[in-house]
DNA sequence: ATCGGGACCTGCTTGC
DNA sequence: TGCAAGCAGGTCCCGA
């Protein structure tokens, strides 16, 4: 579910309804996700959330002694919630504030994380991610010289967190059919125009898709429990065999990296 | 340094 | 109908 379009959504979802609040009790009836959840994240009882950010696919709770860091994983997403029915089993954490307001954090799969920083952007998790795609530092002079003399795929380069954070497998898949790219080039063979493209592709894939309130598969939704809009706007991703909306040749797919990839071999070279 | 693969989990879909 | 295999939005870490 979660690519930086879906936590970015997430995070317009929580932010207005639990910043300024005084978190009141912190639930956590499974604590082991990808990491074990520390003892630290209790600390922030009694202390008031502020501004709520994201940084790659990573949410940033900030309280006055430190923040948490919440990754939502494969199937990890968030609720909240004003009259709490009973959690359900894969209901794993719940942050309780004064309020009776309540956040709700569910993951079948548990590949999520919740940790604490005292600074959260020197975590080692965060520190080593990419620049923002959507900032301007994300630029195709940035990608040439991290591409430089790659032979992995593109695709695979682009949802590498160290250089691009936030795309996944959807919107790798999407993003290349913007800029026409196959797939499968490698990532240090691609020209200065070409990176532009990939560029622009980028951004504007990410951009469109937080706009329309992230792509809705399977158990997604919105903190406020309604269904993303940008899963009928994907071109590519999940549509093999599909007619490709430019040519109209069949779409094709492709494993790399062990991840589905689907493309048009005819407008992606 | 770069890479490919395995690992971590559960649930849904597919095929026999 | 039942069961097992295969696949799913992520990404760290290991060994080659």
């Amino acid at each position: 579910m979660p690519e930086l379009p879906e936590v970015e959504t997430t995070r317009r979802g929580i932010a207005p309804r639990l910043e300024q609040q005084i978190i009141k009790r912190i639930d956590v009836r499974q604590s082991r996700l990808r990491w074990p959840i520390p003892d630290e994240v209790q600390g922030c009882v009694g202390e008031k959330l502020g501004h709520i950010s994201r940084r790659g696919k990573y949410l940033i709770l900030p309280f006055s002694s430190g923040s948490l860091l919440w990754h939502l994983g494969m199937s990890g997403h968030m609720r909240t919630l004003q009259n709490a029915p009973a959690p359900g089993k894969h209901d794993h954490v719940d942050l309780v504030f004064e309020s009776g307001t309540l956040l709700r954090y569910t993951d079948p799969r548990r590949f999520g994380a919740l940790l604490f920083a005292r600074e959260p952007l020197e975590h080692p998790l965060l520190a080593s991610l990419g620049p923002e795609p959507l900032s301007d530092a994300f630029n195709d002079d940035y990608l040439k010289t991290r591409f430089n003399g790659k032979k992995q795929s593109v695709k695979q380069a682009i949802m590498d967190s160290h250089i691009v954070p936030g795309v996944g497998n959807i919107y790798a898949s999407e993003s290349l059919f913007r800029s026409r790219i196959h797939p499968a080039t490698a990532a240090g063979k691609l020209s200065r125009q070409r990176l532009e493209r990939l560029v622009m592709a980028i951004k504007d894939t990410l951009t469109d898709a937080i706009a329309a309130g992230g792509t809705s598969l399977r158990d997604f939704a919105q903190a406020d429990g309604k269904p993303g809009y940008f899963k009928q706007a994907l071109r590519v991703y999940g549509r093999a065999g599909e007619a490709c909306p430019i040519c109209s040749r069949a779409i094709k797919q492709k494993t790399l990296g062990q991840r589905a990839s689907y493309y048009c071999g005819h407008c992606q070279r």
